[in-house]
DNA sequence: GGTTGAAATGAACGCGCGTTCAGTTATTCA
DNA sequence: TGAATAACTGAACGCGCGTTCATTTCAACC
């Protein structure tokens, strides 16, 4: 267990969370140690656990938060009668989401085999439940004929993998703006599904 | 420095690479210890530097030999005259290549940060290879009218992310044959491009 | 200004890491 | 059969790991 945290440091935890952030985006999990983490915050390895009970949890608190961020702030963001119209939201409403926070969808992709079983479990399914959104977008645009998808659950991977990936080559100062890479993505995606 | 090898265990390299691949797959070049690897084959850490310099050698040459294969693979199969039925080639090619070598893929992609600068450089020139082979599909039937695609360069991000998350997903004993998965993939993707 | 208690230190714990190497075992071949 | 050498062991090396905890620092409040 971690001990109480006091009153007058509140900006404290945060910081911790931002710096493993950054350094397991980085270096990945096991490759970063508790003390280049304290270092990063500018404090000692033991203070960490002032903030998170062990490394683990710092890992599984990031990812937990992150999907439940993301599926809270698709359900705000959810909109469109008709399928392609919610397809459309969903895509542009993906792309601008993960561009925002290329290091956290990054963590939460490769380091799904550094949580421990139980954790895992949990991060899994908040995954499967955003994928369950893409997925009935896709099956209700089948069932009434404005899609031509042969297997939705094969298209919702296709469509996911083909969308995140963009967060590994994407680059703040790229050679495309975000608003041209959103609407690009999004002709493939309605060109995939047959719309 | 490797010592020697001698003339009467031939076999024993080979096992020794099959094991780091297999765990290195399984939990992460970072997470895998040398005495782990050595416990796979049945030997002790010691022996293990009979066939490999260091640690990070043993990485870098399975991604290197990755992919060299892959490069060699596709130029032996590499066929068709039109745009079209190159693109049809490759994406057939690249689906079959890859659900015979998950654990090789997946370890290609995630361990990239674990390689040193120079080893990392090697990789990245045979990855950025392998796309100008698709890139230069897609140019040439962009340029010929046969495609549609607003840039050749996101669209080959895009098509090989799609094509290569399905290696983090399909299983052998899974719902779809390889042979279906290769049809409606091959349909996406033809969508894609708008051909 | 002295007391409280949160925040952080820094030393220590046992442990497993990658790697080395002198010594042992097993195979080959003269 | 015995010398040569390949294959491997097992102990050791220094080091950094995650975590704990007695101690110290220091802002907040009576």
């Amino acid at each position: 267990m971690a001990r109480k945290i006091g009153s007058y440091a509140q900006t404290t935890g945060p910081q911790v969370k931002a710096a493993a952030l950054k350094l397991f985006a980085q270096s990945g999990y096991a490759a970063v140690s508790m003390r280049q983490i304290a270092s990063e915050v500018g404090m000692q390895a033991g203070a960490l656990y002032l903030y998170t009970p062990d490394k683990q949890t710092l890992l599984f608190d990031l990812m937990r938060e992150h999907m439940e961020d993301l599926l809270a702030a698709w359900a705000a963001a959810k909109q469109g009668a008709s399928p392609p119209e919610r397809l459309e939201a969903f895509t542009r409403f993906h792309i601008r989401y993960h561009l925002d926070r290329t290091d956290l969808v990054f963590i939460a992709y490769m380091e799904l085999r550094n949580l421990e079983p139980d954790n895992f479990a949990v991060i899994q399914a908040l995954r499967a439940r955003y994928e369950q959104e893409l997925e009935g977008i896709l099956r209700d645009g089948n069932s009434s004929g404005l899609f031509k998808i042969a297997d939705a659950r094969l298209s919702t991977m296709a469509i996911i993998a083909m969308l995140t990936g963009m967060t590994s080559w994407y680059r703040e100062d790229g050679r495309l703006s975000r608003d041209r890479i959103e609407r690009i993505y999004w002709n493939m995606v309605r060109r995939t599904v047959g719309a």
